[in-house]
DNA sequence: ACCGGCCTTCCGCTGAGCGGAAAGGAGACC
DNA sequence: GGTCTCCTTTCCGCTCAGCGGAAGGCCGGT
């Protein structure tokens, strides 16, 4: 089969489907991406992607900014009108800058989502920690407090999933799983994780469970240079917090 | 020219513009559309609309929700990746939850987008007033606090383009341009502007603006239910946070 | 029963989209 | 200044993905 001929070297493809594979190109690490870079990550062939591009940034979904493209305004205002756990986030959002004015660290709140924790929102603090997580990403759960807290009250078969696949993050991480169910026992028992430079070195973390009816639906959390002897304090706020926002669910 | 045949009723048309149109569809008062009301006002017909959405939802841009559709987790995410003025939204955020922590009043960011006002963040109250503007939507300069913060600054052409066009809201709105204009001066004289049930009925607001170099760069407001004689009060909070924010600009 | 509104499926026509090829930069290295 | 490499952009002929009118199914109202 010389060469396929004419057009779509992959039939069954949908334009729909590539605009999004575009679109999917951007992440957390790649807000920034020439041509070449979104064509490679995305899979499709650059004049493919240029035409694409081009398109979308005549419709304000990309912005061209000097010579990299980054995802467009008209992006922005349309993905804030998704319904991501809007209740929960009102709720939250005045408790989470209670926590954040009594403790000027960074505050989290984070949701699981499959097997990945889902931050909803981050209050950065003026003069705070390197944090990688912002409000739309992803980390993994076996390494931050909010996704151990969330972990130790997610379905067994998430737990086993997780538990079977530890990435070492920095040297701190636990990556054996018999210490992590140890740890997530005493989640269960105590009412609060923490995490020690686990994901970032430099940062610890306190976080405490958000529970609806019954269940755990979320989780808030601080991060901090160290946890030495605040720790009492800081539990004690995120499950003030916790609770304010359980009432108003 | 019986019916147009075949295919394309708009030739020209290409299919990334129609996914932005079914996109484009939802907004600030449309969070949730029907699948024909899609096609409406995105101004495609009814079966097109069908399989784009279809498409949409095998991609996590759209979600649906039962009859109905809403924008997906997945544009969320990318969205949330746009450069829609992060530095000064970052620098801001500290100053914003200060204000707040003080008045416990809702707080605005905004910064002027051609004609109007963007609203870049929000901070509800826990028991505030209710408030038209969310993060991501736009409102009319000149019966907004902000508004006429940044108006009062703007470029004479900008200003007197918006001076032609003083649509009434409330029964409050001002619509005199020459009203407008002496307010104007006003807000440039003393720092401060004020709203007066001039956008939403119960709602009173005080901005003033942020400045960057000689440029103003963004406004900072409160929404209360009343100013009486707080407004000393809620100015100097605010242009305590203003400087704060200039000076990390 | 009938009507009006939605959602959905079908299907034949066709031009929007495709992407290899090749031309135009912009650096980097020798 | 020449050559190499990598990125961006334009060209263009071949098709198949996309189109949307027509029609069928479903519900709720009258």
């Amino acid at each position: 089969m010389p060469a396929m001929a004419g057009n779509t070297g992959t039939p069954g493809a949908t334009v729909a489907g590539r605009v999004m594979a575009v679109l999917g190109a951007f992440d957390e690490h790649h807000r920034r991406l020439t041509l070449s870079a979104i064509a490679r990550r995305a899979g499709l062939p650059p004049p493919t992607v240029h035409r694409l591009v081009g398109e979308l940034v005549r419709h304000g979904a990309l912005a061209r900014e000097d010579g990299a493209y980054v995802v467009g305004r008209r992006l922005w205002d349309i993905g804030l009108l998704a319904p991501v756990q809007t209740t929960l986030r009102e709720a939250a959002s005045p408790f989470l800058h209670d926590v954040y004015a009594t403790t000027l660290a960074t505050v989290h709140l984070a949701v699981r989502d499959g097997d990945e924790v889902l931050y909803l929102e981050r209050l950065a603090g003026r003069a705070s920690v390197p944090v990688v997580s912002s409000a739309g990403s992803t980390l993994p759960m076996h390494c931050t407090g909010v996704g151990k807290v969330l972990l130790a009250h997610a379905p067994e078969e998430v737990r086993s999933r997780v538990l079977g696949s530890l990435r070492r993050v920095t040297p701190y991480t636990v990556t054996r799983p018999g210490v992590l169910l140890r740890q997530l026992e005493r989640v269960r028992r105590e009412g609060y994780a923490t995490t020690v430079e686990e994901m970032t070195l430099g940062a610890c973390s306190v976080a405490v469970p958000v529970r609806r009816g019954g269940e755990v639906a979320a989780a808030v959390a601080v991060v901090v240079p160290t946890l030495k002897r605040d720790r009492g304090r800081l539990v004690t706020a995120l499950q003030v917090a916790a609770q304010g926002i359980a009432r108003r669910l």
